[in-house]
DNA sequence: AGCCTTAGGCTAACGGTGTTAGCTTCACTT
DNA sequence: AAGTGAAGCTAACACCGTTAGCCTAAGGCT
């Protein structure tokens, strides 16, 4: 992902992200970028294309760090699980729905940790040309494997980034407690007994 | 909705709406909405104070819409359960299940019919205190009435509002089909037995 | 009748956006 | 020494939402 980029570009990403994270997509602007790297806006162009292209960027890198956060998930499982008694070698396979569980927690709080990282990563068109090759269902294969078939695994995606940006967008009743939604949705979507 | 605003406002929101329909969001701005009607930009500001202003009214406009697909839907039933059987009276309650695949139903139709104007009514910060009062809960009340109680309500709004933007922005892999997972969704999600 | 207010248009302009064209300057290579 | 490419620059374009200030026609009031 980065490899692919010159140093220079690298840091003008790295500006981007500390821009869009701060700030929010509305500050993410060509010459506020460029004054944060004390060059004017025209200069960026001869390191990308075009805004999209620093965008794009930034879009793989939530990908790949949600794919981490999810893959970290599936092998600990929710936090309770790691209890007392698991602490001594775990080698029993983990309850589906513990792991459901953990991947839906682990979901909604990198989307919380990063709201409008995950905007920009979540929404609008997708470009998945323009994408590394294979992070896409890198991201997807800790649900798929929890959930076991890839329709189920769909609804339960579609679930989880509902529940996201509706809490993001302010949708739900203001001061509402979301957990037991999130609850309800994901033993729901569990793979069935 | 319509009465508070003069005929004038109103002919500027159905050009507004035609806009957005036909080339989407990017497409809704002042100069052409103010095109299409014959006049200069600066004269809209006499009839709305901004931008948003109008955008409020065609939210408003399309919820009060979704509302009645779904009230309909509720009241009559997925296609195939007004068959021959219930064409002479239909008095007992109808299953769960069924109103639930027929408000799934008419959410994706109304969705994809107006594909910008949902995007405009359910993405981004929501205008609460703008909005005509009662109309966002009778929107929500056909669910809340088939699942029951009001978290798996919002578990199941999330679902379909998520399989909507998902599908919309083209995030699932492409030519795939959704109705699997639609269903898994709609089933695992209404009142338990 | 005459006046005055108001509705609803107008032009000009401001500051912001992404982006392009074309110039310069500097380092490195041949 | 000459040449080349990378990476900066200014000026500018077309567009955006929005404001200030002007004008004109209609309607109500004295």
């Amino acid at each position: 992902m980065a490899d692919r980029l010159s140093p220079r570009a690298r840091q003008i990403v790295a500006a981007a992200r500390e821009l869009l994270e701060k700030d929010g997509a509305d500050a993410l602007t060509m010459r506020r970028l460029a004054d944060r790297l004390g060059i004017r806006a025209p200069s960026l162009y001869k390191h990308f294309p075009d805004k999209a292209a620093v965008e794009v960027e930034l879009i793989a890198e939530g990908m790949e760090e949600l794919a981490r956060a999810l893959e970290a998930a599936e092998a600990t499982g929710p936090a309770k699980a790691t209890g007392p008694a698991e602490a001594a070698g775990r080698v029993e396979a983990a309850d589906p729905a513990d792991v459901m569980a953990g991947l839906g927690a682990a979901y909604r709080a990198y989307a919380f940790a990063h709201p409008h990282l995950y905007r920009l990563m979540s929404a609008g068109p997708f470009p998945r040309d323009l994408l590394p090759p294979g992070l896409e269902d890198r991201t997807a294969m800790p649900l798929v494997r929890v959930v076991g078939d890839p329709d189920r695994a769909r609804a339960a995606w579609a679930f989880a980034h509902g529940m996201v940006m509706l809490e993001l967008d302010g949708r739900f009743p203001p001061g509402a407690d979301l957990g037991p939604a999130w609850r309800v949705g994901l033993t729901a979507l569990v793979r069935p007994v």
